[in-house]
DNA sequence: TTAAAAAACTGCATTATTTCACCTTTCGAT
DNA sequence: ATCGAAAGGTGAAATAATGCAGTTTTTTAA
């Protein structure tokens, strides 16, 4: 994450963010905003935002996976949600700037783009057309928790990991079959109950065969059973 | 809730959403908002906007306690969150102008004024400065229900039960006595658990001098003792 | 390559939570 | 004023979830 010698790993050409931005704003606007921006790679495991920091960049994430993380005042973690490129990260904080509600970390390694947050904004406030744009990429980012959060409330744990293993198969990782990059301890930490009981509960669904589990990879055989177990609770 | 004879229950001068509209836009467009707006009365229980329905009017509720709901496939109730008036209800719909998500409902008789989605929508794009603001009030409802889901999330009955205390007397009543404006059940609802285990939960800490229980009012005595349970969830 | 550390896993005792069956109180409508 | 329905309440059995103590497997770094 070295700034020293600030570095380009890939081409601005083909951004969806430029893409998109330039929809909106004048192509001279947008140079403004790539001039203070930086390129970054993060590896699986680094912090991208920091809880509690005051941030002054979003990071448009153009490759790899990221949890939202929130750590109480116990040291205990709960993931609010898992997200994968391309999204706009940080934006809890555009229309309340504020400190940083919860750390932003990759779960796969990431790069992307920093924003200048007051930059930004100042362009935005020009243009509202693009404003709305920019607040609709980052409200999806937030939405998507949204459902999440209702499962948790009123889901027993077989529920819950239900909706997860549908969840990371429809929206992440878009197939049946994926290569889970959470640990154990962290889809704990988004189903909201104990690892053993993570365990416990995806060795139960792989003897049932509704599941295939081995290791980190994961195949969902029966989507459909599944499904009946997410909604019976 | 009849708008065939709208009528005037209460008088727009020290209307808070027309002074903040005010600071930021011409009187006469605000005049125009205005004129397309109906003043409401609703009872405790009636439903103000309702799941799945479009809605084309926010509320601005002026007086009064709401509920978000929502309803799962089961026909089980979940509580987003508790608000009070004053509050801009409705949302969720600005950015991204969909079906309802959630139903709101009064849990205290409220009074409030529709205001028309697309001419605010109108008028905000082309005033930045008011549609920060808007937005603002918008993200307020949300904001608030995000710390009950991590409690919801991450801690035991006991100190989710904790936590709804502190939030209704803090946050919504304003004193360590007040009388809920939920039934059990809700509580329940809000919580994410059993009625019977509202009720016993209740029972316990009223039984052990941290809050005095008594049908519909509450005391809490001792809110230290309440936050450290809280916290140690 | 190997030792140490971290993560995955297991079964079980303990604790938390739900569910059920049933009773009592409160409240609103006739 | 009375009936019936809804809400509040109780205790106990059944079920779910956690936390522990220990083993195995995988990963990491020297």
């Amino acid at each position: 994450m070295s700034q020293i010698n600030p570095q380009r790993y890939f081409d601005c050409e083909d951004c969806l963010f430029r893409t998109i931005s330039c929809q909106y704003i004048q192509k001279e606007e947008f140079e403004k905003l790539r001039s203070k921006s930086v390129q970054l790679r993060y590896k699986k495991g680094e912090v991208i935002l920091k809880q509690g920091a005051k941030s002054t960049h979003f990071l448009f994430l153009r490759k790899g996976i990221i949890k939202f993380n929130y750590e109480d005042e116990n040291g205990k973690n709960l993931i609010l949600s898992i997200n994968k490129a391309p999204a706009l990260i940080g934006g809890a904080n555009l229309v309340n700037a504020e400190f940083n509600l919860f750390s932003v970390c990759a779960i796969e390694d990431c790069e992307g783009c920093t924003i200048d947050v007051a930059l930004l904004t100042r362009i935005a406030l020009g243009n509202t057309l693009y404003l709305f744009k920019m607040l609709q990429f980052i409200t999806d980012v937030f939405r998507s928790s949204i459902f999440n959060f209702i499962s948790l409330a009123h889901k027993q744990v077989n529920g819950r990991i239900a909706d997860i293993l549908i969840f990371l198969s429809q929206n992440i990782y878009m197939n049946d079959a994926f290569v889970l990059s959470l640990s154990r301890q962290e889809f704990a930490e988004f189903a909201g109950c104990s690892k053993e009981n993570v365990i416990h509960t995806l060795r139960k669904f792989h003897n049932e065969g509704l599941i295939t589990v081995e290791g980190k990879k994961i195949i969902l055989n029966d989507p459909e059973r599944l499904q009946k177990i997410s909604k019976h609770g």
